[in-house]
DNA sequence: GCCCTAAATGATATGGTGTATCATAATTAT
DNA sequence: ATAATTATGATACACCATATCATTTAGGGC
């Protein structure tokens, strides 16, 4: 995400949190812009590691955990749950009704794109779900996949 | 799982391994029992713990992640990615022909089953992710749920 | 503005998780 | 029997995550 882009999302995000009543800090917005920059997800050493370099400073991992937690609660950010790594939401501009998303994850180049599964789908999940005897609690799902690109390349390698 | 059932899996796991050729060691067996006798998922430290109680000596953990690897590569085992723990197998015994695994996790209590979704179902997730310009590389899922045991609770509580 | 409270951040310590590396033991094949 | 392969042990270390307590900062009522 390019400087501009990044800065109307802060301000998005922004607005978001003083509808909330959430205090977006200095910080804490830095700690999002970082995520919003990165092209990856990023675990929370890594947020360390790059906050100090794009702000001159170190940050205390623990405040970062901090961070990344209020960020969750407040859906400017999720946590990849299968890598123990975060990245900043896709829809944080969009104003579309919030629904829990889907990641599909590159095995290859750790590419992540958040999508949305049509509601149907996920509702034959739930059925089946409750068939076995439990109730879902979370449509949050994590495919391990390959993107495009690296599918592209795997096959080229195999070939050549 | 009781004993006499355990009995029966691991000669199972036995054949099973004599016909693709690999070696079931004792303490490979070993470990795979710990998990049979487990009614949750266990971490790999979770198993060393458990492994010397059961076996009157202790293992190191760099062994533990080996055998680990080993019998998820024999299929003998599954590992939940997004808890870092491990499960045995739930059709060592069957004769089903083996298909990925989906898991549903109570948040709860934490038990884990293990279920197979209709094909078509994982068809239509894979189409999803392909119209997202992915390629779905494992149709393991596992799904953050409440078992019924654990939402009837909840809702107890709610009420009382 | 001042004080009080609550929220946010910092500092430190600690435990759990996973892997790299090299050494030793056991098994298999020739 | 010996060599090669495979399995296991031992040690070290890096990373991940949280608990705890101290300190700073922000907001609300006066």
């Amino acid at each position: 995400m390019n400087v501009t882009e990044v800065e109307r999302t802060l301000g998005a995000a922004e607005d978001s949190c003083r509808a909330s009543g959430a205090r977006l800090t200095d910080k804490r917005k830095n700690v999002l812009a970082v995520l919003l920059r990165s092209q990856k997800p990023l675990s929370a050493y890594d947020i360390v590691d790059q906050y100090s370099k794009d702000y001159g400073g170190p940050i205390p991992a623990m405040s970062v955990y901090r961070m990344l937690e209020f960020l969750a609660k407040e859906n400017l950010a999720h946590k990849l749950n299968s890598e123990n790594k975060y990245l900043a939401c896709a829809h944080i501009n969009c104003n579309h009704h919030h629904r829990t998303p889907q990641f599909l994850i590159c095995g290859s180049c750790n590419k992540v794109i958040e999508i949305g599964i049509r509601p149907e789908m996920i509702e034959a999940l739930r059925d089946a779900v409750k068939a076995a005897g439990f109730r879902l609690q979370s449509s949050q799902l994590e495919l391990n996949c390959l993107c495009d690109n690296c599918a592209k390349e795997s096959v080229t390698t195999a070939d050549s």
